[in-house]
DNA sequence: TATTGTTATACTCTATAACTATA
DNA sequence: TATAGTTATAGAGTATAACAATA
């Protein structure tokens, strides 16, 4: 190998950037009509599997700010997609719970959320669907040994 | 399945995200001695791929703004990786190459980032992990189809 | 004294508009 | 007239500091 000839489709990192970047962007405009980013529907899905769970909570798990976080509740919350009700336990904190909108519309993004990877799987360059695949036999091969 | 009790491990999207970000938060302290970063690191790369190659040819083929290119290559070529030089055949733009020091820092780099792609896939959730296997398992069934 | 949520503010990053030089 | 590179600037997004309420 040439000195600085490196391709950087041979780096797993790059290609796993670009497989995570395909499938943001090909989700993004799905979310739009709703008003939320896939962060957003990140945290309808943190909530929905933890009901009552805190902002700080949220933001802990996901690795979002808690400044950060009030906007994207307030949305979430405006938008009828959660509710905030102060924590009976601690009240400094609120217990967040999805309304029925929410849980409605969490199911149904993650059906089309589906579709999306699949077909976005299909459309990654080969060359990244053959790094995906060095990925997992390198997995596997850690696993055996 | 409960209505909205969605686990984010279980989204494609979501696990290469987190993927990906892991590797790209590992490597980054690699190169902070270098004075760079992982998209600086790329565009090393397909220089050293590409000697001769436009800043606006980089831009296109990394998805960078021509004006973001500016300081970027700016940092490079202070940095002494690599160096401008107007292009014979269109004068408008530049050619532009590795210095010795660039192709050397590119090659001793991606060693490294070698090392931080096995580690980083040691390190990955498991649920992490097994999405991604799942991801391999899909594109090799869409392929024998 | 520490923590949750909040606001205001400063900072970073990127893109838009306008310019120069070449084509 | 269009394009590569550049600069200045405005915009979006995020984190820091400071405050109120509660622990």
């Amino acid at each position: 190998m040439e000195a600085g000839m490196r391709n950087l489709f041979d780096s797993l990192g790059y290609s796993l950037g670009k497989a995570s970047q395909a499938m943001a962007e090909r989700f993004a405009p799905v979310l739009e009509p709703y008003g939320i980013d896939s962060r957003q529907f990140g945290i309808l899905c943190v909530i929905g599997r933890n009901p009552g769970i805190s902002q700080k909570s949220i933001g802990t798990n996901m690795r979002v700010d808690r400044t950060t976080m009030v906007a994207l509740v307030d949305a979430l919350e405006s938008l009828g997609y959660c509710e905030r009700s102060r924590s009976r336990e601690d009240r400094r904190s609120y217990a967040i719970y999805l309304t029925a909108r929410g849980k409605e519309l969490t199911d149904e993004l993650w059906g089309a959320m589906r579709e999306v990877e699949d077909l976005t799987l299909d459309e990654l360059p080969r060359e990244v669907q053959d790094a995906l695949l060095a990925v997992a036999a390198t997995i596997q091969r850690k696993r055996r040994t």
